[in-house]
DNA sequence: ACTGATATTATGTATGCACATAATATATTT
DNA sequence: AAATATATTATGTGCATACATAATATCAGT
């Protein structure tokens, strides 16, 4: 084995742990030990050990040593998409329309959950995307005007508010919640189904330092499936 | 700044990054100047921005220096679940029930999706899962019987197939589907709502070393919610 | 036996150095 | 002026070393 860089390094001990040398829950030996046997610095090893741990096929414990995760917790990951992109990626051409662009007081419990103050108004949007001229998806969306005021004169007809908001806002946490819903006679207009038909939510909040940014739903066309590789 | 490990240096980086104070696309000083300024050697600072550069945070390139990304690319990451996992972390209790298990050739289209050659026979499985002996999850399974002989023997009854095979075959790659779907009137027995209710679809192929091993659907309780953060 | 101090061990982290590599800027040649 | 060679620069990688830290093993004292 001549291989050197860690990533050489690490690749080939993946390899070992997925041929079945290390089977599940074993303990593998340790840096010095892969070190003498791979012809390179422990430092190296390290290298190669830690970014598996991080990949979660790992696990490792001062003492102890490193051993192979029992039970692999295999992370599915997925980029929270720009519509656009998504529908570029499947080949079609994209375009979008703004449908409303309001400043409305939210209803009780949305306001709660988008952490504004009762009476407050915040800018409301609903924007269509479209694939090839068909409904892709159906986008209702709340910005927190507070926190992104600029909104208001973004040009919404040319970038739509979720690719604007991705380009201007810095990083910032949040979560998503996906499920599934029969389509009310709002939405099956919208995307051009029928009532009752099974519809792919995605409800996405998203958060800068503790302050509410925007709030979105996401109701994909009828078969719309979410694809994502482990 | 006495900051020392990588982490904290990270940990800093990203809050300048987060407070604007380098925005959107920016380039930031090199690491040399960063390593003078917090005081540590450039490999620390080396560390720290590599991992920002994983996280996608930042884009690194010889020469042309770092800059923090203009489109952050925020991954969702989700385990893909034991579904006891999933149901225990409600707080409910778990229990599961094999309705069927037999071996039967899988239909044309299915048995092609399963990489098998026409006419052999695979092990097909039927579980109900529970919380709090409600059910929670139907789920369809194929098992490749060349790859996983032992299925045959395992004790399908205490341990649900799913965490068997997660804990007995080494790692493995593979792809999900998440979908919704109208419930036909089988599904809507099996988790007990009515027919063309919404349910949310989980479709999971997984394979090793290129050798088929299991592909299973779940579907879900009606109302069930998949939530992830960023 | 039980308790606690000490040594051992494997990983975690930091440093300094050297060289590799890729992209750019500058100088040189035609 | 255009094409080519060379220097410069910032990151990428590897190595040797040292020390830190956590968990365990060992041993002594009561």
């Amino acid at each position: 084995m001549i291989k050197k860089s860690h990533h050489t390094v690490r690749q080939s001990i993946q390899q070992r742990i997925e041929t079945g040398e290390w089977p599940l829950g074993a303990l593998i030996p340790g840096e010095i030990v892969l070190a003498a046997e791979y012809g390179c610095a422990r430092t190296t090893i390290n290298r190669a050990l830690q970014a598996l741990a991080d990949a979660g096929m790992l696990i490792r414990k001062r003492k102890g040593g490193t051993r192979v995760c029992s039970m692999p917790v295999r992370l599915a990951k997925f980029a929270i998409p720009i519509v656009r992109e998504q529908v570029e990626a499947t080949g079609c051409q994209y375009k979008h329309q703004v449908v409303v662009n309001i400043l409305k007081v939210p209803e009780k419990e949305i306001a709660a959950g988008l952490n504004l103050a009762s009476g407050e108004k915040a800018n409301y949007l609903e924007t269509l995307h479209f694939a090839n001229g068909k409904p892709f998806a159906f986008e209702q969306r709340w910005v927190n005007l507070k926190a992104v005021p600029t909104i208001l004169t973004a040009p919404l007809h040319e970038i739509s508010a979720n690719e604007w908001l991705v380009k201007t806002v810095p990083f910032s946490s949040g979560d998503v919640v996906f499920y599934a819903t029969n389509a009310e006679q709002r939405i099956a207009d919208a995307i051009e189904t029928t009532l009752g038909t099974a519809i792919f939510v995605s409800d996405r909040t998203t958060w800068f330092k503790e302050e509410f940014i925007t709030k979105v739903k996401l109701y994909y066309q009828a078969g719309f499936q979410l694809y994502t590789q482990l």
